[in-house]
DNA sequence: TCGTTTCTTGGGAACGCTCCCAATTTCGGG
DNA sequence: CCCGAAATTGGGAGCGTTCCCAAGAAACGA
């Protein structure tokens, strides 16, 4: 059962001074004497008191908290960034609150209301595949609550983001998977409207060309990053007249189930099947053979999103132009491709 | 730039009526009329006001928020908890907070620090490895804010708790590795003082004694859950002079090491060494072999553990008697073992 | 010694909301 | 048409803080 909560007019009264005193010197303001103080800080900590962040909050109108939505917990991509941004937020006395969506649209409409009920200070979003509707985040603006894209971001929105060189990375890859003699190298991509995606492709794309491989557009396949269909568009590559020799994939987990599969029939990665697959995930090494892959510096990608927030949360600026910082990315080369 | 708040004296004024009605019509209140409730609704929704929980917190002295804290994001199975105690939670109508420790003690104190400062209703919390200074959860106690244990739980603190039944688990795979004629069984376990390792370390004795094997310490080492150590112990084991032929993993991450470096040694698993992992996370179908382990019950956890912290929230009563909950596993076997 | 500056303290408004109580309006039955 | 009950509204206290302002105490130079 809770209990009476311990208020600084308890301890006032206890010490037969003004809560205004007491006030003081739990906030650590000059103008306490310093004996007084000394019987104050003693008794608070005597009674366990503990200051209540809502009347605090009411007056102050900022919760030194931030929120951060992301799309999913499945790979260790997001719970990995969440650790650093949440180090770097505590860092700059900032708490962190999280939510993840489930990939699912109204989740995150639901979670962003969450965190406007909790009146954060800012917010950090990674978007779902599915989000293209981005009322829920005019919200933000219009209150003038600053918001940081991250890995998922949304064009139509002003607001800064950090993203990775998805196009270099994918170059980089697609230019290895060249240079080991590969000649028809397919492309098992995520959902369309996803950035990310696009910029994969387009640099997917610049290494064939920049390496004089005609463009075949059937080599390009998109799926909705759900792994249990990721057997459907493999064997479509396979049962083409003319096979693909690699497959460049949009995340690990899809290169992850694709080495299985391709295992599974009996196939050898990366002899018959090169592959590569984007971010590095913790399984990555776990698979045989090895995943080569795009490295994301997660680190960073965490850290500077919370930075570019408390930028923007602490200044007062208006007319402030949104930046998008990408990243560098580092292909780590393995023995799947 | 934060912009001014609307608040419902905002709409009063707009509207010519006092902020009593227009908070009667917000709440769904019935003593307001009709087309006064339809104004204010109208109107409210036009200047999109967003009503200020620290105001209503600092009167309910509820949130309808509660913390969770969880030692570690690596393994799947902490966010996966999570997922499911977050779907459960808003179920009912609560939001979720959540924090992970690193696997770090001050962390933990920090964390459970900001759980308070946020005033949660009740938390669930599963221990760092380095947790065996409970002071900071008796704070919980004191304020009579409900907490429930899972998966890493404390004995010290009179709190419900939810577990699943390692030594049952334990117990059916080593029974397992038995029955595929493995003779010298050995465990890699974790800290000393987690009570899950004693648990699993006792069903893996229990197998052994009821099927007529000599219990030897010798193949039973400790570690402290740092996965680059794991080639220390396991050079250990191979090391002796009757080595071991099959090997009980603590956890998924730990066989799953375990493997890999089995094979870099040019052996074979299961023939030449036998493992088994505890969680069934979801890197356990990615090695190869795949991993034989024994499945937790995430959704169960998850699920429970709020409904016993909602429970405690919900109901008064003083005199409450701390509940276990044990959930029973399931073993997989697949090849590893 | 006194006036003036500097410390230290107390009082009270304010934050945005809920909720109790009293005032006002509406309405139906006699 | 009047009266009491019911419906609707307004006023104001209070939640636990912070912060401004003023008052009182102490200190200090002349």
């Amino acid at each position: 059962m809770k209990k009476h909560q311990v208020t600084i007019i308890d301890i006032a009264n206890k010490l037969g001074i003004s809560k205004s005193t007491v006030s003081r010197a739990l906030t650590d303001h000059p103008n306490v004497h310093q004996q007084t103080r000394e019987r104050i800080l003693e008794l608070a900590d005597e009674l366990d008191y503990q200051r209540n962040m809502f009347s605090v909050n009411l007056i102050r109108k900022s919760t030194q908290t931030i929120g951060i939505v992301v799309p999913e917990f499945h790979r260790s991509f997001f719970p990995q960034i969440i650790v650093e941004a949440q180090k770097k937020a505590k860092e700059q006395g900032y708490n962190l609150i999280i939510a993840q969506s489930d990939e699912n649209y109204e989740t995150e409409v639901a979670n962003t209301k969450v965190m406007l009920a909790q009146q954060v200070d800012g917010m950090l979003i990674s978007l779902t595949k599915e989000t293209n509707n981005f009322d829920h985040l005019r919200q933000f603006e219009r209150k003038g609550i600053p918001i940081v894209f991250f890995n998922r971001v949304c064009d139509q929105i002003a607001a800064p983001k950090v993203i990775v060189d998805d196009y270099e990375g994918a170059y980089a890859a697609v230019e290895h998977l060249i240079s080991t003699g590969k000649k028809r190298i397919a492309h098992l991509s995520g959902p369309e409207t996803l950035t990310v995606c696009k910029n994969r492709k387009a640099g997917y794309f610049e290494a064939l060309r920049k390496n004089n491989i005609p463009k075949d557009e059937d080599l390009v396949l998109h799926y909705d990053l759900n792994l249990r269909k990721v057997e459907i568009y493999l064997n479509h590559f396979f049962s083409m007249e003319s096979k693909p020799d690699a497959l460049f994939c949009i995340n690990d987990p899809t290169a992850i189930e694709v080495i299985k599969l391709v295992k599974a029939k009996g196939l050898r990665v990366p002899e018959d099947l090169a592959v590569i697959g984007f971010s590095n995930d913790m399984a990555s090494t776990i698979v045989e053979p090895q995943l080569t892959t795009v490295e994301q510096p997660i680190k960073e990608i965490g850290e500077m999103a919370v930075t570019l927030l408390l930028d923007q949360i602490k200044r007062d600026i208006k007319d402030w132009k949104a930046q998008t910082v990408i990243l560098k990315t580092k292909l780590i080369i393995r023995d799947s491709g």
